[in-house]
DNA sequence: TTTAGCAGTCATCTTTTTTGGACTAATTGA
DNA sequence: TCAATTAGTCCAAAAAAGATGACTGCTAAA
């Protein structure tokens, strides 16, 4: 047995992580920024949000947009990857 | 932003752990063994399994059950609640 | 021009998870 | 009776994840 016959697996170690659920959650409201998500995550810290927000984005859930506008930025949105795990995340706040 | 405004990481967190998704998806085929569960996932290791359904079973996702028949052992079935995240495992799965 | 905000990286340390191996104790089959 | 199977536990080591603090380089406002 391994990961092959688990597809879930891959999903569920896509959301866990200290501080990804959190981050997937806010990002359902709408674009994300590094330091507001830092501020807004107490108890969270450059180096980790810094981790998560990379790696949901090589796993493909949120896409990395540089703002070329007038504060130049980045910003975070939900891919349509990510958009697709919304029910299931909703089911699962639903049994809580 | 804690725990508390986050419903679904208690969830994610109950089935993640390196062996947590494997163990849940033999359970939905029937009685877990542990021994047999062992050799089932090439790789684990008798710790590890042991952690696993320990924890699975104190967050009342798996049920211990001791068979005083013939040969007299041990099983590990799926609670209501286990059941109840069956279908958000099968969707998790789908979008794999 | 100095200061603050943004979005990070890097090296290091600590904590948590996972693994490996030895050991136990009861039952069972040859 | 001896060996194997079952279901673990315990200790120690290794590996992975997370936190801390210093630092970078860019922009923008006072």
């Amino acid at each position: 047995m391994n990961e092959s016959n688990c597809p879930a697996e891959g999903l569920l170690k896509m959301l866990s992580g200290k501080w990804k659920p959190q981050i997937f959650r806010l990002a359902l409201n709408g674009a994300l920024r590094f330091n507001t998500l830092l501020r807004q995550m107490e108890g969270s810290n450059k180096q980790s949000v810094a981790t998560a927000l990379r790696e949901l984005e090589e796993q493909g859930i949120l896409e990395k947009v540089v703002v070329k506008q007038k504060p130049l930025h980045i910003e975070y949105y939900l891919s349509e990857k990510g958009k697709a795990l919304v029910p299931v995340f909703l089911q699962l706040e639903s049994l809580s």
